[in-house]
DNA sequence: CAGTTTTCGTCGGCCAGCCGACGGACAGCG
DNA sequence: CGCTGTCCGTCGGCTGGCCGACGAAAACTG
């Protein structure tokens, strides 16, 4: 079984990162919640886990449905040399495996999973359910998508401009002419998002800091003056480090 | 609008080339084509488009699911100045574009274009297709995650070897103690697929013709002597030009 | 507050892969 | 049969981004 590289720097207690890719949309939580989830769910185990530990591996695991009910759970790919981030899950999330990926807990946590049979056999007796989950696979695909056209033809600086205008977008909040926009990641884990390294990701962020389009203010804020100029973001020649 | 870099060799009588991922599994097709089938795609057009026409471009056709009749249809991403072919749909294939990818027949194609929320409807009106959905849907997802995972983390000699070992495996006949594969694609279109240029494609070919595992044997076949040394192809250092 | 750990910015060296260019090898096609 | 357009292999030059390393700044810890 494939061994997976030094593990990233996360659940050291930051508050929680935003979601790149949420596998359902908000009402399927409360779903879970209600009588009908807790019907649609039985005879399911409900697994706890500690912090940093590993739920799945591209060998454990083949075709089963996880469903994240509390806390974050990192997705990611892996390599024997490399490793990419392919999104945090949090509670009420989807992910599926009959693809080789990692899923491990960053904060404790606790999953349901399931026979991907199991899973569609259940969806018969719910019907009513075939919206959510079409809306949730639908948006996990185009966000698979995105994620292939960000990385064949978008270079680093477009990746990281992208990366920090969507931050802004989500959860900047206003501040005279620009934003204040907490990262809630470290530099090495956007890294990990963008296939990219952590001294790439830096000189990036130094180089729009030069050029005025935003300033870092502490480890993990940054003011954001021209969300405009980071949106459409051309690598400068020679300014790239 | 974006316009799109120079159009890649499609279209120039060669013979069907392998889809590189299904959207649906056989079974959709004959569906289609029975009294049930015809049933739901009652009120939608099927509209035929001549050999290298664009059908969708990331402006148009937003939320629009596309079902292929016939012919074979490209689906790529494109750029001011790179692009990637997704996959070559074939009859039956489903593809959705909430998506910013472009769709553009290779040969003379016949396609179903309808709006997602239309198609949601007539789902639930059978809801007996869903399986078949979800499947498509799955293996759709799969696919992008694989894809992700060979740009993220393979480098282009492990890509390059990755797809002849698939199209070995897939169209390749016995032959003494290797096999016969024809291509059925350009290197210039491989390297579209595989996100790279075809000087590169055509080196790696070169260095994996120099080292014995495969042997060209004229435009369009290839001899393919050591499928297990190309299923488990690196890069040797200095080897690869 | 001092000691420890983690993160960060930055540098030099290096190389995979891109780009442009060129000549040769195959096709059709008239 | 020669002509023309397409495809292929190969070269040299260039560069974006990786890697390892280092010291400084923050953040925890007690």
């Amino acid at each position: 079984m494939a061994s997976h590289p030094t593990h990233p720097s996360a659940g050291n207690g930051r508050p929680p990162a935003h979601s790149a890719a949420n596998g359902a949309p908000p009402g399927f939580l409360a779903f879970l919640h209600s009588d009908a989830g807790r019907d649609f769910l039985a005879g399911f185990e409900r697994v706890s886990y500690a912090k940093g530990q590993l739920i799945a591996t591209p060998g454990s695991a083949l075709d089963r449905v996880f469903i994240v009910f509390s806390g974050q759970v990192r997705a990611y790919l892996a390599n024997d040399e490399r490793e990419l981030t392919l999104s945090f899950l949090e509670a009420g999330d989807i992910f599926s495996t009959h693809t080789p990926s990692y899923l491990a807990s960053v904060g404790v946590s606790s999953i349901v999973a399931m026979d991907t049979r199991a899973f569609a056999q259940r969806m018969t007796l719910h019907p009513e359910l075939t919206p959510f989950l079409m809306r949730a696979l639908g948006k996990l695909l185009s966000d698979a998508i995105r994620r292939i056209e960000s990385l064949s033809l978008q270079d680093v600086g477009a990746r990281v401009a992208g990366f920090l205008a969507q931050a802004t977008r989500q959860r900047g909040t206003p501040d005279g002419d620009g934003w204040q926009v907490p990262l809630g990641l470290a530099a090495s884990d956007i890294a990990l998002l963008l296939g990219t390294t952590r001294q790439t990701v830096s000189a990036h962020l130094s180089a729009m800091a030069r050029q005025g389009i935003l300033e870092r203010d502490g480890r993990d804020r940054l003011r954001v003056h021209r969300l405009d100029l980071l949106e459409q973001w051309r690598a400068t020649p020679g300014e790239s480090r």
